[in-house]
RNA sequence: GGGCGGAUAGCUCAGCGGAAGAGCAUUGCUUUUACACGGCAGUGGUCGCAGGUUCGAACCCUGCUCCGCCUACCA
C-alpha cells in the first residue's frame, strides 16, 4: 500500500490544485441541455466586477456547489451558470474614485469613451479574478457557459425587453421627484438610498404675513432650501391658522410672496404647525404642490450647488455652505426663531456615500403595478418558495407596496437606453440604432445618453443567460432553474424584478425556490469591512496569509491614512497570528455547517480551524484504513457483501447500519436545504461513530497477522467493511469537501467498474432495508458499559497499563447473553476483564456505576477507592434519581394525564419510572456498600 | 411611526408540544505505532420576565423588558 504517500497532517495545497485541474479538463462541470436526465438548474448570483470574492459570496456559491454536486451525483441533469455583473454604479464610484486620488481628474475631464475603455480594461481584470477565485474554491460551475451582464447576447436580451416594454406601455418618460446624487451626478433609486439619523438642527424661520404685523413661524431642518419655497401649508383643521389661509407671506431674502394654503398632510403637533413648501427638493412638499397647482422652483443643481433663481449672492455655495449663510443673513434680518438640536434622517447614496439630493427630473420609469401582479400570485400559490419562509412577508410587502422603477441612470458604464431623441421631439425606441426619426423621418437623431440601471439586465438573467429572446434548447431545459440562492439583501434589487420580468417574458416563474443565506460577520458580529480590519478573505482562509502579509495589503489597499490607520488596528487585533492556510474544503465545511435558519454567520478563524480539524481526523482515518488495507479485494468483497455472503461482527453491522442512517439523514437535509444538519451528520458519524468506535474496534481484526500469503477471514471483512464504509462517507462528503474526498478516494482500493472520480460517482442514499436495529441496540450496551468502566477507570487513576478485573451484573438472562456475546468488543475497548453474575453480594472497596435498569459495573479497588468522592458521585447521581422519580411519579399520578395522554406515552412514562426506580435502589445500595 | 426577527451551557448556535443538545472553551488524566489539528473521562442550563392554553410547554397564545435588522414624508 502507498501507506508512504500520506503525511501524518493533510496539505491542502497541492491536492486542491491538482483535482480542480482535473476536474476542468474532464468536463465534469459541463450540463448538455440534450441529456434526458432531470435539469436542475442555478444561476450563481453574478457577482460585480468591482474586485474579488468576499465571504458572503463563499457561502452563497458554497450552498449551491453543494445542490450542484449532490444533484450531479444524484443522476440529475445538473447545471450551474457562471457570470458576472457589471455594476454600473459600483465600478463608476470606484474608477472615478481613482481618477480624482491618481489623476486628479473627473470622468467627465476623460470624456465618455476613454472612461469605458478603462472600464472595460478594469472588468477584464476583476472577471477573471472572480472566475479564478470560483475555481480555486471548488465551485462546479459550467465554464463554457460563463457570461457577463453586459456581453452581446446580455445587450440583445436587454434591448428586446426595452423595446417589447415600451411596446406595452409599461416604460414611460416622465419629469418625476427623484433621488440624485451628486457627486457621481446621477439619478439614484430608492433601494440605493440609506437613510440613517444625523445630528441636525431645526430651525424656526419667521416669514411675515403680508398686509398684517403677523409672522408666521415654519420649522425647517433644511432652511437654505427657503430660496425655493413657493408656500407654506398648515393643516385645515388648524385654528391658529385658520384666518390666514389664502393670505400670503413675504419671504426673507427674496422678497417672493408665496401663499399660506391648507393641506391635510401638515402634522399640527410638530414645530409650529406651518410647513414651508418647497416643491423641487423634497418628495413630500411636490406632492403638495401638485395637489395646489404651485410653481416649482429649482435652486440646487445637478452638482449639489445652488443654482439661478437663488439670489446671486448664494450662487454656487454648496448646499451646506449656503445653510450656513442664510441662516446667518436670516438672523441678521430678525427672521430666524428659535434654533434646536434635531435627528435628521439624511439620506445618502450607497455607492458614494454622498448625501442624495431630491430633485426634479426627467427619467425612464418602468410601471410596475402590473408587473407585480403575477409575482405576487406566483408566490401566493406557491410556485416559487422562500427558504426560510419567513422571507416570503419581506417580499410580499414590498410587492404589494411596489413604487415604478426608476432605470434611467446618468452614467456611462452600463446598457445604453435604446431610445433616440429627435428635434422634432419625438422618440424612437429601436432593437437596431434606427437611420431616422420615427416620428418625423429627419436623420438628425441622438441617441439618449443615459444607461440602464444595473439591475435591468440583473432582472433578465436568468432566461438572458440562456440565450433568451432566441428559443433555445438551453432555454427550454434550464428555464425555470430549480432555485435561486442569495443574500436577503437584494431580495428588492433583484429577486423581485427577476419574478417580474420573468413571468412577463418567460410566462413562468425563473425559479421554484429561493434560498436566502445568513448575512456572514466577524465573531463578535460586525459586518467585515476592510476599514474596520476584521474582513476575512476567502482566500486567505484557504492558502493562509502572515500578519505582515495581512498589513501590506491593508496598507496598499486604504488610501485615507486616518481609515487606514484604524484598519491596520483591527488588522492586528483581529489577526494577530495571522490565518493559517486551512483549504478550501475546511472553508466550505465550516460555511455548511455554520448555516442555520439565522441571520447571520459569525465567522472567525478559529471556527475555521475546528473545521480543519475535522478535516484532519478525516485524513488520518483514511491513512489509518490505507495503512491497513493490504491484499484487500475491493471487487470480491463488495460482491459478496451484496449477496450477504459475508460473517459480519457487531461493529461491521452496527456501523454498516449508522451508515445507511447518516446517508439518509443528509439527504433529508439537503432535500429541506438544512446544510448544517448534513454537514452535522457526517461530522459527528465520522469522527464519533467511524473514529470513535469503529477503527477503534476493528483495530483487533486488521491487527491480526496474515496468515501466510492470505489474510485472516477476520481481517479481510474488517478491511472490506472499513474500506467499503469510507468509499461511501466520502460521496456523502464530497459535495461538501470536494477535494480531500476526492484524493482519498483516488487512493482508495475499490471495485473497476467505478468511475475515474468521485464527482461522478453515485449519491448514496439510505436505505432502510440495510438497516439492522438489532445491531445498533447492542451495541449501545456495548458503548455504554465500555463508557462505564472508562468513567470509573478514569475516576480512580487507574492506570491505563493495568487491565482491571471487574463484576458486571446483569439484570436478566437476555442481557447477560448479550454481554457475554460481545465481551471480548468490551474488554478490548475498556481494557478490563469481566466476570458476568446475577449480583448479589457486597465487595468491600468497591466502585460502582449503573447502567441503566440492566447493569452494574463494580470494580474492585481495594484501597483505591477514595469513599468521599465515591459518594459525592452516586450522591450526584442519586439526586438526578429522585428528581426524575418525583417528576414521573407526579406525572402518573395525576389521573388526567394518564385518561387523556395517548397509551404509548403513558406506557413510556411508566417504563421510565421503573427504570429510574431500579437505578435508584442499585445506587443506594453502592452507597450502602460503601459503608457510609 | 410601522413591520420582521432574536433572547437556550462561559461563547456561537441547533432543537420549536411528550426524558435539555452540538461545536468551541474549560477541568483531570493521557505522548498507546491513524491523527496532540489527537485519545479517554468530567464540569457546566429553574431554555429573558410575567401571565394564559394544555393531562403535559424551551416549543403554542398574550403582555413586558432588552437586542438586532428592514421600512417610513414628522418638515
Amino acid at each position: 500500500m502507498t501507506t508512504a504517500a500520506l503525511s501524518k497532517q493533510y496539505d491542502p495545497s497541492d491536492v486542491e490544485a491538482r483535482h480542480l485541474r482535473a476536474w476542468l479538463d474532464a468536463g465534469y462541470y459541463h450540463a448538455d441541455a440534450a441529456s434526458p436526465s432531470v435539469p436542475y438548474a442555478i444561476t450563481l448570483p453574478p457577482p460585480n466586477v468591482t474586485g474579488s470574492l468576499h465571504m458572503g459570496h463563499a457561502l452563497g456559491s458554497t450552498l449551491q456547489d453543494i445542490l450542484i454536486r449532490w444533484r450531479r451525483m444524484a443522476s440529475w441533469n445538473a447545471m450551474w451558470m457562471p457570470g458576472t455583473d457589471h455594476a454600473s454604479i459600483a465600478v463608476h464610484h470606484l474608477l472615478e474614485n481613482e481618477l480624482k486620488h491618481r489623476e486628479g481628474k473627473t470622468r467627465f475631464d476623460l470624456g465618455r469613451d476613454a472612461f469605458m475603455a478603462r472600464a472595460w480594461a478594469w472588468r477584464e481584470r476583476s472577471g477573471n479574478r472572480i472566475s479564478e477565485q470560483e475555481k480555486v474554491l471548488g465551485f462546479s460551475l459550467d465554464w463554457e457557459r460563463e457570461r457577463f451582464t453586459m456581453d452581446e447576447v446580455s445587450n440583445q436580451a436587454v434591448r428586446e425587453a426595452f423595446v417589447r416594454l415600451n411596446e406595452e406601455g409599461l416604460i414611460y418618460r416622465a419629469k418625476r421627484m427623484i433621488n440624485w446624487d451628486p457627486v457621481s451626478e446621477t439619478v439614484v433609486s430608492d433601494l440605493e438610498v440609506d437613510t440613517v439619523e444625523e445630528a441636525g438642527h431645526l430651525w424656526e424661520l419667521r416669514y411675515p404675513v403680508v398686509g398684517t404685523d403677523r409672522v408666521i413661524v415654519v420649522a425647517t431642518t433644511r432652511p437654505e432650501t427657503m430660496l425655493g419655497d413657493t408656500a407654506v401649508a398648515v393643516h385645515p383643521d388648524d385654528e391658529r391658522y385658520r384666518d390666514l389661509v389664502g393670505q400670503e407671506v413675504e419671504l426673507p431674502l427674496t422678497g417672493r410672496r408665496v401663499p399660506i394654503i391648507a393641506d391635510a398632510f401638515v402634522d399640527p403637533a410638530f414645530g409650529s404647525g406651518a410647513v414651508k413648501i418647497t416643491p423641487a427638493h423634497d418628495f413630500n412638499d411636490h406632492e403638495c404642490s401638485l395637489r395646489h397647482g404651485l410653481p416649482i422652483i429649482t435652486v440646487i443643481d445637478a452638482k449639489g450647488l445652488m443654482c439661478d433663481p437663488a439670489p446671486a449672492a448664494y450662487v454656487g455655495l454648496t448646499v451646506e455652505r449656503c445653510r450656513t449663510q442664510i441662516v446667518a443673513d436670516l438672523e441678521a434680518g430678525g427672521h430666524l426663531g428659535e434654533i434646536k438640536p434635531h435627528k435628521v434622517p439624511r439620506g445618502r447614496s450607497q455607492r458614494s456615500g454622498a448625501v442624495v439630493e431630491p430633485m426634479l427630473m426627467e427619467q425612464w420609469f418602468v410601471k410596475t403595478e402590473q408587473l407585480a401582479a403575477p409575482a405576487i400570485a406566483a408566490v401566493e400559490s406557491g410556485k416559487t418558495k422562500f427558504v426560510p419562509e419567513l422571507w416570503t412577508k419581506t417580499y410580499m410587502h414590498w410587492m404589494t407596496n411596489i413604487k415604478d422603477w426608476c432605470i434611467s441612470r446618468q452614467l456611462w458604464w452600463g446598457q445604453r437606453i435604446p431610445a433616440w431623441h429627435c428635434g422634432c421631439g419625438h422618440v424612437t425606441v429601436a432593437r437596431a440604432e434606427p437611420t431616422a426619426c420615427g416620428g418625423c423621418g429627419g436623420t438628425a437623431i441622438t441617441q439618449d445618453p443615459d444607461v440602464l440601471d444595473t439591475w435591468f439586465s440583473s432582472a433578465l438573467w436568468p432566461f438572458s443567460t440562456l440565450g433568451w429572446p432566441s428559443k433555445s434548447r438551453d432555454l427550454s431545459t434550464f428555464y425555470p432553474n430549480a432555485v435561486l440562492i442569495t443574500g436577503p439583501d437584494i431580495i428588492f434589487f433583484w429577486v423581485a424584478r427577476m419574478m417580474m420580468m420573468g413571468l412577463h417574458f418567460m410566462g413562468k416563474v425563473p425559479f421554484r425556490t429561493v434560498y436566502l443565506t445568513s448575512i456572514v460577520t466577524d465573531e463578535d458580529g460586525h459586518k467585515m469591512s476592510k476599514t474596520v480590519g476584521n474582513v476575512i478573505d476567502p482566500l486567505d482562509v484557504i492558502h493562509g496569509a502572515s500578519l505582515e502579509q495581512l498589513v501590506a495589503r491593508t496598507e496598499t489597499d486604504i488610501s485615507d491614512p486616518k481609515k487606514r490607520a484604524t484598519a491596520l488596528a483591527g488588522v492586528k487585533k483581529n489577526f494577530g497570528k495571522g490565518i493559517p492556510a486551512m483549504g478550501a474544503d475546511a472553508l466550505r465545511f465550516t460555511l455548511a455547517a455554520l448555516n442555520t435558519s439565522g441571520r447571520y454567520i459569525r465567522l472567525s478563524v478559529d471556527r475555521v480551524e475546528g473545521y480543519r480539524n475535522f478535516i484532519n481526523k478525516l485524513w488520518n482515518a483514511s491513512r489509518f484504513a490505507l495503512m491497513n488495507l493490504d491484499g484487500h479485494d475491493a471487487e470480491g468483497f463488495e460482491s459478496q457483501l451484496d449477496a450477504g455472503q459475508l460473517t459480519l461482527t457487531l461493529a461491521d453491522r452496527w456501523i454498516l447500519s449508522r451508515l445507511q442512517r447518516v446517508a439518509a439523514e443528509v439527504d433529508t437535509a439537503l432535500e429541506g436545504f438544512r446544510f448544517n444538519d448534513a454537514a452535522n451528520a457526517l461530522y459527528h458519524f465520522v469522527w464519533h461513530e467511524l473514529c470513535d468506535w469503529y477503527i477503534e474496534l476493528s483495530k483487533a481484526h486488521l491487527y491480526l497477522p496474515n496468515d501466510g500469503s492470505a489474510p485472516s477471514p477476520q481481517r479481510r471483512v474488517a478491511q472490506g467493511v472499513l474500506a467499503h464504509v469510507l468509499e461511501r462517507t466520502l460521496r456523502l462528503l464530497h459535495p461538501i469537501s470536494p477535494f480531500v474526498t476526492e484524493e482519498i478516494w483516488q487512493k482508495l482500493p475499490k471495485p473497476a467498474h467505478l468511475p475515474a472520480s468521485l464527482m461522478i460517482t453515485i449519491y448514496p442514499r439510505g436505505d432502510e432495508r440495510l438497516l439492522d436495529v438489532e445491531a445498533e441496540r447492542d451495541m449501545a450496551l456495548v458503548q455504554e458499559l465500555a463508557v462505564g468502566v472508562r468513567m470509573l477507570r478514569s475516576t480512580y487513576s487507574v492506570p491505563p497499563s493495568w487491565s482491571v478485573p471487574v463484576e458486571v451484573r446483569v439484570a436478566d438472562a437476555a442481557t447477560r447473553a448479550t454481554v457475554d456475546r460481545y465481551r471480548a468488543l468490551i474488554e478490548n475497548s475498556a481494557r478490563v476483564t469481566m466476570t458476568l453474575t446475577a449480583g448479589g453480594e457486597a465487595v468491600a472497596g468497591s466502585a460502582k456505576e449503573v447502567i441503566r435498569d440492566v447493569a452494574e459495573i463494580v470494580m474492585p479497588l481495594a484501597g483505591l477507592v477514595d469513599v468521599d468522592a465515591e459518594k459525592a458521585r452516586i450522591d450526584r447521581e442519586l439526586a438526578k434519581a429522585d428528581k426524575e422519580i418525583a417528576i414521573l411519579s407526579k406525572k402518573l399520578a395525576n389521573p388526567q394525564f394518564v385518561e387523556r395522554a395517548p397509551e404509548e406515552v403513558v406506557a413510556e412514562q411508566r417504563a421510565r419510572l421503573a427504570e429510574e426506580e431500579t437505578r435508584k435502589q442499585r445506587l443506594r445500595d453502592a452507597l450502602a456498600q460503601l459503608g457510609v
